[in-house]
DNA sequence: CGTAATTTTGACTCCGCTCAATTGGCGTGG
DNA sequence: CCACGCCAATTGAGCGGAGTCAAAATTACG
């Protein structure tokens, strides 16, 4: 059975938090109350009242440098993250020294849910530039959501997308072609970066052409091509890492033909 | 926000379940304390004390004959189910009307988690063999779990392992070879029928050669091939849906690296 | 018992991989 | 500021693993 450390409220920034001002101007900061990706975070959906209490799970905040880890596959789990800024990767590696990149994950996002069954995490967890993560412990995420049902409630919901968006890159690996999963790929990038109120056509891609690959299922060369090809056909225009979508509706194209 | 049913203990097996009789002798086989599968199931380490109450969670059973789903995506959704006896694949049709199985799942497995989230089930659960559920309102896991900590526990590590198991898909899918991906399978299906109490190297595969192709994300003919080829190098002998492991440690020399 | 469905096997094809060379971007230090 | 080195990305040529198409064999099932 899974141990799982166990936090109290009242331990709440001991450390690794020097913003935490009580009644200063800073708070400001640390509520969830003031961020605006509180929807799509932990607390979605929880009411006013509550969220004064589910602020204080957020134990803690922490900054992870470009390149460096939030937690390795089989660090011991007590916590999961909310993403505040920031992009990451998460991957597997198998026993070949292989990597296998499971997903890509943004502002609002939760990392760190496959370490809730067996007390470690799963995979790795890398950032992809310099981000700053909530920490939640899970012991008080559960203690919590015994009371309040509305966090309760959200809180399978995060879990169950979770299990949606793997089934869909399951689909994704198991049955496209190589374009069809790039054009997947950007779509869904797409969307994503508007609910954040980026742009929905112009963004800078994080991740290598190989951790792209991984990720599709597919070698470097061909994530290369495909940019290349896609560009040639007037669907986007492809500068290194900088990424304009020029034909969404060509790209949903890409996945309905044949 | 998913609308869920409301459902109360006392509703229990009002209909759907034959079965229930409060003090006859039947009662044996509605409950979970005298279920062999239910260590692996949702009431897994919960204490017996609790066990009695959890067992109220079980609303109903449901027979689902071979060939019939279970839920499809797109229903509204209300319960998980535990499997009590048989197979299921669980699957993705995407807008071309390609599948994608995305699990198989036998005794004491959950479905439908991928329904919590949306309110509605994300994919088809499909019986492979005569089987029987039990029926289990998710809003009545919800409440019972605000009051007893072992079963809140346990559902999250529930959640939690069905977001590993994706994991491990999306690395069978995006990087191994198919040789490696067929052994992967078979190890991992031995294993879980020892779990069951049954052989470890003798069974009967539910699916056709076509659906396991799907879930490995490869043809059927190629699949077929390999089972050849697997025979011929003397790892399994085949017989159809026939199967008996005879080399499992050249099973896994198979995937430690060619 | 006959028909449909599934599985096996063969021959050939092609998509994406491998190997290799080149180009481009960017930080560091002379 | 430019030269250098490093890493990422692009592009080409050739190859091979898995797919496609087809036919035969075997089994399941009404």
């Amino acid at each position: 059975m899974p141990v799982v450390v166990a936090f109290k409220p009242s331990q709440k920034a001991i450390f690794m938090n020097p913003t935490e001002i009580p009644n200063g101007a800073r708070k400001f900061e640390v509520t969830c109350s003031s961020c605006n990706l509180r929807e799509m975070c932990l607390p979605g959906g929880v009411c006013v009242d509550d969220l004064q209490r589910v602020e204080n799970i957020v134990y803690a905040r922490r900054r992870v440098r470009r390149g460096e880890s939030l937690f390795k596959a089989g660090d011991a789990f007590s916590a999961v993250y909310a993403i505040r800024s920031g992009f990451f990767k998460t991957s597997l590696i198998d026993n070949d020294g292989r990597e296998q990149v499971t997903g890509f994950f943004m502002g609002g996002e939760l990392l760190g849910m496959d370490g809730i069954g067996a007390g470690r995490y799963n995979g790795n967890s890398i950032a992809l530039e310099d981000s700053e993560v909530c920490v939640m412990p899970f012991s008080l995420i559960e203690e919590m959501s015994r009371e309040i049902p509305a966090l309760q409630r959200h809180l399978h919901t995060v879990l169950s997308r979770e299990i949606v968006r793997d089934h869909g890159v399951m689909m994704l690996l198991g049955s496209m072609r190589a374009e069809e999963r790039l054009a997947t790929f950007l779509i869904n990038l797409s969307r994503r970066f508007v609910r954040r109120g980026y742009s929905s056509s112009d963004f800078h891609l994080r991740m290598t052409r190989d951790e792209l690959g991984s990720y599709l299922g597919l070698k470097l060369e061909t994530v290369s091509r495909l940019f290349s090809q896609f560009q040639k056909d007037g669907l986007i225009e492809v500068n290194q890492k900088h990424v304009r979508i020029l034909d969404i509706a060509g790209l949903e194209q890409v996945l309905a033909g044949k």
